[in-house]
DNA sequence: ATGGCAGGTTAGACCTGA
C-alpha cells in the first residue's frame, strides 16, 4: 500500500500535474493541500475517470484539503473535533488495502472473513484495537498553519492549533491504532532538514516551540517515516520560488508522513519525489511517498 | 538589510504563502 502528500498550491493550476502524477505513481491514496478551490468547484469527475474517489474539503483563495484513494474513504472527519477553525486544514477517513480486499472478496481465506464481517456485541472501540483488525489504515490529511512570522497572532493561532490535533490524534489512535499522518506540517523538524539553519534559526517553521509541537506528536507514538530509512543529505520538500532556489537546493523538509508504531515494521519505504518541482509551473511543494508493506 | 516568485481576488494593488 502506497500513500502519498502533495501540497500543490491551487489544485486548478495543478490538476494536470496531478492527473500526470498518480498516472505514472499509482498510489492507493494521495492527500492534497492547499487546494484553494470551493467544493463546488472540485474535479471530482477528472478524479473518478483517473480511477480515484475523492473527499475534499476547500474553500475560497486559501486552504483547503483532499484525499484521493483506490477504494472510497469510510469515517470521514472534517476539521479537528472541538476545535472552531474557519480555515479548512484537516480531513481524516479510513481505508481498507487493495490487498485484504481481494482476499475478502475471494471468500475463502475463513479467517479473514471472521476478522471482517461486524462482530455483534463488540464495541467499535474494541474492534478497533484488535490485533485482528490488521487491514484498516486511518489516513489524516493536514495542512498546519504556516504561521508567518514568530510575533504573529498566526504564530499564536498555529501552537494552539498543533495543540489542537495532539489532543485529537491522542484520541484518535485509540480508535485507529494504525494511522498514518500525512500532510503539510510546516515546520522543519531538525536543523538537517533546512539549508542554512544558522540564517533560518528562530524563524517561523523552524522555531523551537514549533519543533517541540512536532515532537510532542512524536510522542503520541508516531514516527516520522522519512527518518525511518537512510536518506540523501539534503533533502528538502519545499523550495521557495525566489532565488533559483530549487536550482541550488535551498530548501526545507516541510511535508511528512507519520506512522503509528504499529504500522513501522510494515514500513518498506518513504521518498520525496522532486520530479515535479522541475515541470513548467511547478508547486513551491512535491510529494512525499510513504510504502507500507 | 531588503526582496526576489506565484496564486487568488477581481480588474489595482494587496494578501498570503514559507
Amino acid at each position: 500500500m502506497k500513500l502519498a502528500t502533495w501540497n500543490v498550491n491551487s489544485l486548478k493550476v495543478r490538476l494536470p500535474q496531478v492527473l500526470d502524477w498518480l498516472a505514472a505513481n499509482p498510489v492507493d491514496a494521495l492527500c492534497l493541500q492547499e487546494t484553494k478551490q470551493q467544493d463546488k468547484d472540485f474535479p471530482q469527475a477528472e478524479f473518478q475517470a483517473a480511477g480515484y474517489h475523492s473527499v475534499f474539503s476547500g474553500q475560497k483563495t486559501y486552504n483547503g484539503v483532499a484525499i484521493l484513494s483506490r477504494t472510497p474513504a469510510g469515517d470521514m472527519q472534517f476539521g479537528i473535533p472541538d476545535f472552531p477553525d474557519e480555515h479548512k486544514r484537516v480531513i481524516a477517513a479510513t481505508f481498507t488495502s487493495d490487498s485484504i480486499a481481494k482476499v475478502k472478496q475471494g471468500g475463502d481465506e475463513r479467517t479473514t472473513q471472521t476478522v471482517l464481517i461486524a462482530r455483534p456485541g463488540v464495541s467499535e472501540e474494541a474492534n478497533a484495537v484488535s490485533p485482528m483488525q490488521s487491514d484498516r489504515i486511518r489516513v489524516v490529511c493536514v495542512y498546519v498553519p504556516n504561521g508567518q512570522s514568530v510575533d504573529s497572532d498566526k504564530y499564536r493561532y498555529k501552537l494552539a492549533w498543533l495543540a489542537a490535533l495532539r489532543d485529537w490524534l491522542k484520541q484518535e489512535l485509540k480508535r485507529y491504532p494504525q494511522l498514518v499522518l500525512l500532510g503539510d506540517y510546516n515546520i522543519a523538524p531538525e536543523d538537517r532538514d533546512v539549508y542554512d539553519p544558522v540564517a533560518w534559526q528562530g524563524n517561523v517553521l523552524v522555531s523551537e516551540p514549533e519543533r517541540q509541537q512536532f515532537r510532542n506528536l512524536l510522542q503520541l507514538g508516531l514516527r516520522d517515516s522519512f527518518r525511518l530509512f537512510e536518506q540523501p543529505e539534503k533533502s528538502y520538500s519545499w523550495w521557495d520560488y525566489r532565488m533559483m532556489a530549487f536550482r541550488r537546493n535551498l530548501g526545507l523538509r516541510l511535508d511528512h508522513i507519520l506512522v503509528s508504531e504499529p504500522l513501522v515494521a510494515q514500513c518498506k519505504s518513504c521518498v520525496i519525489d522532486k520530479a515535479p518541482r522541475k515541470l513548467e509551473r511547478p508547486s513551491d511543494h512535491t510529494p512525499v511517498i510513504v510504502e507500507l508493506g
